[in-house]
DNA sequence: GTGAAAGCGCTAACAT
DNA sequence: ATGTTAGCGCTTTCAC
C-alpha cells in the first residue's frame, strides 16, 4: 500500500485537530457548516479515503462475511455463492472466499483464518471428509469464539448453529411419486454421495415415497463417478427398470447416456430425474428433468439468517428449509 | 464477534506487561524461555488468537488479495478464481471477491471498496459494458492509490499495469489452421462476444490464419445467445460451410445442436471447434473439441505477479501470456 | 529480562 | 464550535 493520505496530514494542512476532521466528514453538526464544506472539499481534493482496517479495529466490527465451501467448480456451491455475494453487496458486507476442497483439515485451516476478527461471521458447507469422519472438534473451537456461524445444504445435528437446507427429503419425494404417477413403477435410486448429508436426506425421500406406494425400493450405491457406468449398465441387465432417481446431476447425465447407449428409449422406456437444476442436465440429450434446489436463494437465505444473528435479532438457533422444485423437461413422460 | 481475549487480558492475568506477552508469543529471545512458556502455556489455554485487524493495522498489510469477476456464474471464470485461491492460500495470502455483474458501475464500486487499505492488491477482469463504453475513470482513480492491480483475461491497453492474458489470437489461429489440416474450406466464425477484447482477439487470429492459407473468411457476429440458432441455422442454408469455430464455449454447443438437427453430419460434413475447455463442450453431443485457455494457470500466474509486485520484485509492468491448447474430441474430424 | 511508551488511523466521550 | 484525550489490539523502540 502506499502512502496514503490520512485524517492526520488532512488536519496539520488546515491546522485544526483530527477529531474535527473527523467529526466533519462524519457531517457532525457539532461543526459549522463553513468549516465542514472546507474539510470535506480538501479531503475531495486529496480523494481522502477512510482506512478501513482502522474503522474496523474500532468499531469491532468488519462487516465482512466469511465463506466456507467444499468445492467451486461444483456449480451447486457457484450458485449459492451468487446468491450469497448479491445478498451481502445490498446488506453493505463484503465475502472472504475460502475453499475446503472436500478435506477437513483445510475447512478446519479456514475457520482459523476466520476467528482472529478478520469476519462478523462465518457462511459453511461442511467438506465431504468432515460429514465421512464426523469429526467435528475445529468447530467447537471456532463456537468457543462466539463466531456467529450459518451452515448451508451440507450440515450436522451435532453441531448447534443456524443452518440452511434444502428440504431434499422432500426432493426426493416428490420426484419419487411423479416418476409413479407417469406410469414408473421400478424406480432404482442412484447414489454415488451415500456419505454426505443431502445424499442421505435423499435416500430416505425416495425409501418413504416407495414405502408409501409400497413398491420395494432398488438402490446402488457407487463409489465414484468413473465406475458408475459399468455398474449401472450391469444393473440394468439384471434388473427391470423403469426410471432412475440420481441423487445429484453428474450421475444423472451418466445415468441419461447409459440408458440411452444399452437402446432405452428415454423417457418411454425409462425415464430420469436427477438433483441440481446445472448446465449439465439443461443441455444433456434429452434434456434432464431434475429437481432444483434453488441454489442462489440458500444463498441468499444464509445471508439473512447470518446478518440477523449478527445484529442480534435472533435468539434461538433456526433452521431454515429451502423447498425444491422439480423442472419438467424431456427425461421424464409428461402426466396423463 | 464475542469478547474474545486479548494480549492485555493474558498480561493482567500473569501480572507483566503486554509487551513482555507479546514478545513472548513471538518467540522473542528477550524474553526468558521460562517466562515464554508460561505466556504460551496460558495463551493456548484461554485459546488465544491474535487479532488479525490490529496486526494489520500495525503492520500496513492486510495479506488480502482483492478479486474482481465479471461472473462468477461462467465456469471459466469460476475456473480463475480455483487457481487464484490454491495459489493465494498456499502463498498465505486470503481472497476477498466482488462480483461486477458485467456492469461498469458495480466495477467501480468494487474498486471503491478495495482502495481503503482492505486488500493488499487486486486481481481483475474487465465487464463487458466496460469494455463496450471504454470508460476506465474507474481504474484511474484506484491507481491514484498505487494498490497493485493485475487484469487478466479482459484486459486494456488503454490501463497501465500487470497482465495476464489467453494467448487469443494464436488459439484461434491454431484451431483454424488445425480445422484447414483435416480438410475444411469453408470455416465460419461465430462470434457472439465481439465488443469485449477476448472476441477481438480470437476474430484477429482466424482472420490471420484465413489469409496465410489464402482462404476468405465468413463472420458471423451476433448479439446474442437466443438469436444464434436462428441466424446460423439461415446463414448455413445460404452459404457453404464445412467448418464453424465459435468464439467461445456456449455458441460452440449450440452451433454444435444447429448443425446436428439441420442433417449435417459431424464431424464429417461439418466440424466445430469452440473456446473454453467446460462441462458443456464436454458432455455435449458429440463430445466438442475446444481450445483450452487453462483458466486455473491463469488465476495462479495473476497471483505470482501481483505478489512480485506487492514484494517489489518486480519495476516494469509485465504482460504474461498463458499459451491455449486444443483438446481434440469428437466435433473434428482426425488429423490424417 | 522486563516494561513503558509511542504509534498504526480512526472515533467519541469529554473538556474548553 | 473546536480541541484534548483515551482507546481499539497489536508491535517495536527505547529505557531500566
Amino acid at each position: 500500500m502506499g502512502a496514503k493520505i490520512t485524517l492526520k496530514d488532512l488536519a496539520k494542512i488546515l491546522n485544526v485537530s483530527v477529531s474535527t476532521v473527523s467529526k466533519a466528514l462524519n457531517d457532525n453538526p457539532e461543526i459549522s457548516v463553513e468549516t465542514r464544506t472546507k474539510i470535506k472539499e480538501l479531503a475531495e481534493s486529496y480523494r481522502y479515503v477512510p482506512n478501513n482496517i482502522a474503522q474496523s479495529l474500532k468499531s469491532k466490527s468488519t462487516k465482512t462475511i466469511g465463506v466456507v465451501i467444499p468445492a467451486i467448480l461444483l456449480e451447486f456451491f457457484c450458485k449459492v455463492l451468487y446468491g450469497i455475494e448479491k445478498e451481502a453487496t445490498a446488506r453493505g458486507y463484503k465475502i472472504i472466499i475460502c475453499l475446503s476442497n472436500e478435506l477437513q483439515q483445510k475447512e478446519s485451516e479456514s475457520i482459523d483464518t476466520f476467528i482472529n476478527g478478520s469476519v462478523d461471521g462465518i457462511i459453511l458447507s461442511l467438506a465431504e471428509e468432515t460429514q465421512k469422519t464426523k469429526n467435528y472438534s475445529h468447530f467447537y473451537k471456532s463456537m468457543n469464539y462466539h463466531l456467529p456461524m450459518v451452515m448451508f445444504d451440507r450440515v450436522s445435528d451435532e453441531i448447534q448453529c443456524d443452518k440452511v437446507t434444502v428440504d431434499d427429503f422432500h426432493g426426493a419425494h416428490k420426484a419419487t411419486k411423479f416418476l409413479y404417477e407417469t406410469g414408473c413403477r421400478n424406480i432404482v435410486f442412484v447414489n454415488p454421495i451415500p456419505t454426505i448429508s443431502v445424499g442421505q436426506e435423499r435416500e430416505s425421500g425416495y425409501l418413504e415415497a416407495l414405502e408409501e406406494l409400497q413398491i420395494s425400493p432398488m438402490i446402488l450405491n457407487v463409489e465414484n463417478y468413473s465406475t458408475i457406468e459399468r455398474e449401472l449398465s450391469e444393473f440394468l441387465s439384471t434388473n427391470k427398470v423403469d426410471a432412475i432417481l440420481a441423487a445429484d446431476e453428474y450421475s444423472a447425465v451418466l445415468a441419461l447416456n447409459v440408458a440411452r447407449l444399452n437402446g432405452y428409449k428415454i423417457p418411454d422406456e425409462i425415464s430420469v430425474i436427477g438433483f441440481t437444476n446445472g448446465l449439465m442436465a439443461e443441455h444433456s440429450i434429452p434434456s434432464l428433468t431434475v429437481v432444483s434446489q434453488h441454489a442462489e436463494q440458500i444463498g441468499r437465505e444464509s445471508v439473512k439468517a447470518l446478518l440477523d444473528r449478527i445484529q442480534g435479532q435472533t435468539t434461538e438457533t433456526a433452521h431454515h428449509v429451502v423447498e425444491t422444485t422439480i423442472i419438467h423437461r424431456n427425461s421424464t413422460k409428461k402426466l396423463v
